[in-house]
RNA sequence: GCCCCCAUCGUCUAGCGGCCUAGGACGCCUGCCUUUCACGCAGGUAACACGGGUUCAAAUCCCGUUGGGGGUGCCA
């Protein structure tokens, strides 16, 4: 029989990037052994519980890649399932009724206003596989009786899972490790039903810089704020995949369908990993790099055709845009750096730079007659990349300087920055001479 | 407090008793290239937490210590 695995997420109106992990590596066990990746949304929790907050969680994961075979299935629909079973505990007196003060009370029937808990057997070791952290056990002395029914009628979640993963007939239970001193409630609830104990992996948590949990509240965790900064989806999927799992040829960056073929859940290790941006970024410059121009295009429109762009849609020129994208494709991190490498072009003025002005102008004794060499040498040249060049390399010449310092002035006064594309092919390709002129000539009216 | 889990460069990892004077990647530093750079290339920095065992041999196995984390809800 193939494996069957599920992604259970909570709906809190977002995926995090933990969860994504979890969901990821679910997913990556299901396609790597031939199994069935599932859906379920673990909605029991009535009060938080909207379907507006599932819409999004299921739009990311579909964003990243990760599709499920079956589902999604809603776990508070089996409250009827989730009833009977623990009607059925009360009845074998394996559970008992409480009151809002935790005070046992008589009576073996399911009763609203009355809450239901398991009894914790005594003297005994709960003892289990795990597949990336061996053998784990428990003693049960150290458990104490809990809740399975509440008192507002709703199982649970501990119940509601087992009870679930049961019926759905899930094999592998994949999960974060803060799940994992759970696990010995869910197998006594598992024995008690008489049901199969799944095979259980808990993945190494995903960590801050303090070595905490990732956490919704100071971390930035939301998968749908990365989309909007720009990281590819098969970036995130690549670089959660390295968090716990390393490629036996350790070649790192590569696409989904490469990691499907080497993951093992067994390889798995068990440290927790720190989410570094750091290394995200580098992944993502380098999937971005490796797009084929056109898909690039393609996947950057939401950066360039926006409201929220710096230029108006009538400012705007497509053939230039189309020239730029060679000159920065190779040098973005994410889709969001690409309107300030580009914007130059589009607007009337160039956005400036404060630091820029300041390292290429104000400290550079040079400027000023760099600006006035150039504006004049510009004025009836020939229009292209070589002339271009070669009229700001003489100018700088004739003032004793290399080219690399030379052009950080007239950089600055075209596009605002002293970082950017290409300088000559940019403006040789996407600018008109009477344009760069007029920079060149504010510019130097301001020194 | 109690229970559970974890421990290789700053970070992510390779290593599963000898191939390790510990490999790769990110970051950082240096140099090269050069039209800036967030591109490229070549180098460099840097780790087996500590203490006991076991063994001919330990980063790899065992025990302890220390450190870190997670869990201990009528949240999931």
């Amino acid at each position: 029989m193939s494996d069957r695995v599920r992604f259970a997420p909570s709906p809190t109106g977002f995926l995090h990037v933990g969860s994504a992990r979890t969901a990821l590596f679910n997913w990556l066990h299901a396609r790597s052994t031939g199994g069935t990746y599932v859906l379920r949304i673990e909605d029991t929790d009535a009060e938080r519980n909207r379907p507006e907050m599932t819409e999004g969680l299921l739009a990311e994961l579909e964003w990243l890649g990760l599709t499920w075979d079956e589902g999604p299935f809603y776990q508070s629909q089996q409250k009827e399932r989730h009833r009977e079973v623990v009607q059925d505990l009360l009845d074998k007196e394996l559970a008992y009724l409480c009151d809002a003060d935790n005070e046992p009370v008589k009576g073996n029937q399911i009763k609203d206003g009355l809450a239901v808990r398991f009894r914790m057997p005594q003297g005994e070791i709960i003892e289990f596989e795990d597949v990336v952290r061996g053998t784990v056990s428990f003693a049960t002395d150290d458990l104490e009786d809990f809740v399975i029914w509440r008192s507002n009628g709703t199982p649970m979640f501990l119940l509601a899972n087992a009870v679930d993963d049961a019926d759905m007939g899930i094999t592998h239970a994949i999960r974060g490790e803060d799940l994992l001193s759970g696990v010995p409630k869910v197998i006594l609830l598992l024995n008690a039903m008489g049901a199969e104990q799944p095979t259980y992996a808990h993945l190494p948590l995903l960590v801050n810089e303090q070595r905490k949990k990732l956490s919704k509240r100071r971390d930035d965790v939301s998968i749908a704020d990365y989309r909007e900064r720009g990281y590819l989806p098969e970036a995130m999927v690549n670089y959660l995949a390295l968090l716990g799992w390393g490629p036996p040829d350790d070649v790192e960056i590569r696409p989904l369908e490469e990691i499907v073929e080497l993951f093992a859940i067994e390889d798995v290790n068990k440290a927790a990993a720190f989410f570094d941006l750091k290394k995200l970024e580098f992944v993502n410059a380098t999937h971005l790099r490796d797009l084929e121009k056109n898909d690039f295009i393609e996947r950057a429109k939401p950066w360039i055709e926006g409201d929220a762009t710096p230029w108006t849609s009538e400012n705007f020129n497509q053939d230039r845009y189309l020239k730029m994208v060679d000159l920065v494709q190779e040098k973005l991190r994410t889709l969001s750096d690409l309107p300030r490498f580009v914007d130059f072009i589009f607007l009337e003025e160039p956005v400036e730079d404060p630091d820029s002005w300041n390292k290429a102008m104000v400290k550079a004794p040079f400027a000023s007659e760099m600006l006035d060499g150039t504006f004049k040498a510009l004025t009836d040249c020939e229009w292209n990349t070589e002339t271009i060049k070669e009229a700001v390399t003489e100018v700088g010449e004739s003032l004793g300087i290399k080219l690399g310092k030379a052009q950080a002035p007239i950089r600055v006064a075209i596009t605002g920055r002293t970082v950017g594309p290409p300088l000559f092919e940019a403006i040789a390709l996407c600018m008109d001479r009477q344009t760069v002129l007029d920079r060149i000539a504010r510019a130097r009216s301001r020194l």
